[in-house]
Order: C-alpha cells, then structure tokens, then sequence
DNA sequence: CCAAACCTATCTAGCGATAGATAAATCACG
DNA sequence: CGTGATTTATCTATCGCTAGATAGGTTTGG
C-alpha cells in the first residue's frame, strides 16, 4: 500500500533528522507501524535504498516549497528570504534540522551513494542562492557568497537544535537578510 | 598505561568526527589498538564515560590553542582571525569536522549528560566570540553576532567536508572577517 | 628484607540485545 | 486464480557490557 510506504518514508525521516541514519533500524521503523521488520524489506531491500528514498523525497520537497515561496519574489532580497523561511520552516514544523545537515555530518561512515547525493543537495542549494543573487556580482563571488549563506543556516540549526532555541535560527537569518554584505 | 588511554581517545575522537558516535564501537577500538573490548572497558566502564571524556579533551585542547593563537592578538579582528584560524586548523589538519558539529547534529541520540556537555562547547564558542567583538556593541548584538559567526564556521566545515573541498571553510572564513558587518 | 596483600593492565569467554538481511509460507483481494 | 502485501522463522554479524582469571608490578607490615 502507498500508505505504509509514505508512513516509512515519514518515520524514517523523522529518526534520521532526529538522531541521524545509524540510529534508525528496521525493526523500529516496522514497530512504530505496527508491522513486522520482514515488510520494510519489501519495500527497501536495503538499508540504503530506504536511505536514497528519504534524501530523493526530502530533496524534492524543499526544492518544491522552494519554487512556490519564491515565485512571487521578484528581488534577490525576497528570494532569500523565501530561502531562509524554507529552512525556518524545517526546523520549527517539527523541531528538527535539515536531514542533509544530518547526513552531512555522518557522510564519511555513509555509502558513496547516499554521499554524493548529499553531494547534490548542497550543491543545488548553492546553485539556487547565487542564482537568486544580484548578477552585479561576478559568478564566483555568487558562489562564494551563496556558499557563506547555505553554511550560516546549517550550522545556526544545528546550534539551535543543540541548544534547544530555535530563536537562533531565526536570528541569524535577520542578520543574512539585513547586513549589508547580503545583496 | 597512559599510552593506552591516549591513544582510545586518540581514535575515539577520529571515528566520531569522521562517521559519528554511533558508529564507533569498542570492538572497533580495541582492533585499532590490537587489544581486546573488554580491556577497552577497563578504561571507559560504558560508552557514555568514553564520550566524555572524548569531548572534554577536545574542547580543552580547542579552548588551549584558542588562548594561545589570540594572546598577542589585540584588536577584534585579530582575535576574530585567531577563532576561525583555530576550526580551519582542526578541519584541514586532520580532514575532520568538528566533534561538536557531528555530536551536536546527533545530540537527540545521546544521553542527556553529554548532550549538555555539547551544549556548554557551543556556548563556550559563542561566548569566547562575544566578548572578541568590539564593545561599541551592545551585549545581545555581540551575542547574536557571535553566533553567527560560530553557526557561518561549523555550518562550513559540514559542506565542506561533504563536497570534499576545505577550501570552502577559508572562504567562508575570510568573507566573515572581511564583510563591513563583522565588526 | 621478604612475603603477603594489593593494584594495573590485560585476557578469555560469554551474556542478552539488536543490527541488516533472506527464504518460504500465508493472507487479501480484484 | 493470481498478484501484491505481509508474516513467520531464521541467519549471521555486531553491539555494549560483564564475570572471572592471570601475569607482573607496587606497596606495606612483621
């Protein structure tokens, strides 16, 4: 059923953003469904199939909400914000940091799949920002400054997550948005 | 023998800022070391006493060398440039992240004792950075400013780790000790 | 000074729990 | 009936952790 899979996804994502892709087992995720851990294989054959699932939903996703906030955002400045609420939104919808800030982390001790597809991610977001970014600047400062802006917001939710205090991240993005080294 | 002891954490510390806490056993260790788990034991009665002790070692020698690169170092800009000095030298050394960036993505896994050892590195960070700005601040600007200058450093090194380019923690570096808001 | 007591560092062996994974049987339903 | 979904039952490997033993060094008391 599409429901039990959209419901492994959802777990999965959750335990993985939440305490990261090492702690989340087959047999919890099956628990928490009320299912057994031989029809989570049904679905994932392996633990990175489930792994690449996750990362390829959540990708889509963001970038998705991404498309529909910004799309009534004509100036640099509006399409970073819209950018920055993406994130605010993943963190305070349900407490927890960007699953590829998570995986990130972990990268090293991941398939070389899953990493380069965290790989792109960053990568897109990247792409994304110095696109959204006034072309008075020169391609590589667009990129560099793009760059500066992904980090400042990946770390802030990781600080803020360990902290507890989501205000963190908000604070941080005000400051992105209105230093003049922004635009 | 100290030598034992220090060289556990040597490579406690190396396999949890590579893949993570969880991804670190003591069988692991105790292979590296070409002794047996439960000598690993003898050392560290459970995991937990091990994560500890991994983190207040690291974040001793961090709080060291960051007294040692800042003392002949007066102005704000020079302090500013000793602190991201410090998260470059613990990245390109050893192609690390930071400790507390992993453990502090992970930290809704941990117990709740060394998730508030983690708690106290970030605020240690955040206040050290503080105190650097210049006192033409006023006390929660120097805060929110500190922070983000702690989320810019350990969001950086994430990707930059991930994309496997330490050139994107310097960049990221000197764009926040060179932006007209740093100081 | 020497022997008994104790400590340090390590080992062998194994516990119960859990990990990811698989094959074969069963169920549900169009 | 047959296909898709799920279960039962199991495997191998590894996890953190502990008990009990041992060889070698250190301390201490008669």
């Amino acid at each position: 059923m599409a429901d039990t899979l959209n419901n492994l996804l959802d777990h999965a994502e959750a335990g993985m953003r939440e305490r990261g892709y090492h702690a989340v087992s087959f047999r919890d995720l099956a628990d928490e469904l009320g299912i057994k851990s031989a029809s989570v294989h049904y679905y994932f054959r392996k633990k990175e199939d489930l792994g690449i699932a996750v990362i390829e939903r959540y990708s889509n996703t963001f970038f998705q909400q991404l498309e529909e906030d910004s799309k009534d955002a004509p100036t640099s400045a509006q399409k970073l914000a819209a950018f920055c609420n993406v994130y605010k939104h993943a963190l305070e919808e349900n407490n927890r940091i960007c699953l590829c800030a998570m995986l990130g982390a972990e990268s090293h001790g991941l398939t070389s799949e899953l990493a380069s597809r965290l790989q792109q991610f960053f990568n897109d977001n990247i792409n994304w920002v110095a696109s959204a970014l006034p072309d008075t600047l020169s391609a590589q400062e667009r990129i560099d400054k793009a760059t500066q802006i992904v980090a400042t917001l990946q770390g802030a939710m990781v600080i803020a997550n360990t902290l507890g205090d989501t205000q963190i991240l908000t604070t941080a993005a005000d400051q992105l948005l209105h230093s003049e080294g922004a635009l």
